[in-house]
DNA sequence: GCGTAATGCTACCCGCCAGTAGGTAGGCGG
DNA sequence: CCGCCTACCTACTGGCGGGTAGCATTACGC
């Protein structure tokens, strides 16, 4: 055996920093959603984005800046995801429809995205739990604006047993759920969950028993 | 001043094992739902308690252990709460509204038990993500019979738009969802919120922009 | 070639925290 | 008043893991 046999198994070397930053922010996302902040390891990290510990200080700086790095891009590319599917000019329904289809798709593509947004970012204390929580009431406000919009055209407005924001709320949090129970269930496609969900705020159980069914109007 | 002032602050001493073991217990759900799992310690747990450490371990074993027995006592109450409410021989739709107003009224009085249970018992990985998840999972089943005897009593079976599961896990979902709402509304009734979710999934939102409404049959 | 800056590493420090060793004190039967 | 058990404590250890000091190596401009 000579000493060229010997070298090491092809860890790519000297790459410029744009690309070891994202290498190292996939990892990251990679570990932090498999087990969460606090138990996620510095050292497991840059293990698995096959580089040494000190680059990922050097590049991104302490745990929780790298956290925050790792929760503010993919809750961008969530929101983008969801704004590329969503036409503004559509009746509220359709909106609705779309919406969540882009999201579904999203949640199946980049699982681990979804589950460090959803699952770990609110068990981390202090300023990332509020920044969510923030994100997250964003989205309820939209869906909000959307429900509200449906009501006031019909000339409906605020009442007793209709509140636009708890409904929001509910909705939101229905498709969140979904969306965790279809990870356990790939073989759903994004427009059948998004239909399930549509048939249920839309039309609710009363008229789902009775045979209606809720369908994109093309 | 007499040494008779020096006595450290009433703690109290000398308790029954099972008095402590409550103390203990209430403690450790305080701290691990402000904390989470793994950002809570020992220490802090044992201070909130009045107890010194080895207590803990003498009594109660592991952080392991004693998380699961948080989980498993605040499981069994949230489950007998609710199942104290229920009333088995009323149509679905009732059954359901008493099931709701129970959890929320769980939900607002032992809010650190709800936290403990839905946000910081999946963030640790192994066994207890997977008791969390089978429960449930158990919920679900429970809120999918109830949906498919409704269904059925009408003679509708399953169909591409209507699974009696998913459906049941966006419904759950959006239960929790809105009782994590709720934390920040507090002034909002048990019998509002569970007003509210009824006509959304009973009625959807086109019966509900059509001014429908929902209500107990009492 | 040759400085210089960027890329990248090994090897260490140190604080925090789960878990424990070993001892004290109060009640209780005799 | 004497053993003895149970309740209870102080004070420690061992290691895990966030963070760093200091050095090696390559590319690149001139």
């Amino acid at each position: 055996m000579s000493e060229e046999d010997q070298r090491p198994p092809e860890r790519a070397r000297r790459l410029p920093r744009a690309v070891r930053e994202r290498q190292i922010l996939d990892a990251a996302v990679q570990v932090f959603s498999r087990h969460g902040y606090h138990a996620a390891s510095m050292d497991e990290i840059s293990d698995v984005a096959g580089v040494s510990k000190p680059m990922i200080y050097t590049y991104l700086g302490s745990k929780e800046d790298l956290f925050g790095a790792c929760i503010r891009r993919e809750a961008t590319r969530l929101l983008e995801a969801i704004q590329a599917g969503v036409q503004p000019d559509l009746p509220p329904d359709m909106q609705l429809w779309h919406g969540l289809r882009s999201f579904y798709r999203f949640v199946a593509e980049y699982r681990e995205s979804w589950t460090v947004l959803h699952r770990q970012a609110l068990t981390v204390g202090g300023a990332f739990a509020a920044e969510i929580t923030d994100m997250r009431a964003r989205a309820i406000q939209l869906v909000a604006a959307l429900v509200v919009s449906a009501g006031t055209r019909k000339g409906v407005g605020e009442q007793a047993e209709f509140s636009g924001e708890g409904l929001a709320a509910s909705l939101v949090g229905g498709a969140e759920s979904l969306a965790d129970w279809a990870l356990d269930h790939p073989d759903i496609s994004d427009g059948v969950l998004a239909s399930w969900l549509m048939n249920l705020v839309w039309l609710g159980f009363n008229d789902l028993i009775e045979g209606e069914v809720w369908k994109p109007s093309e």
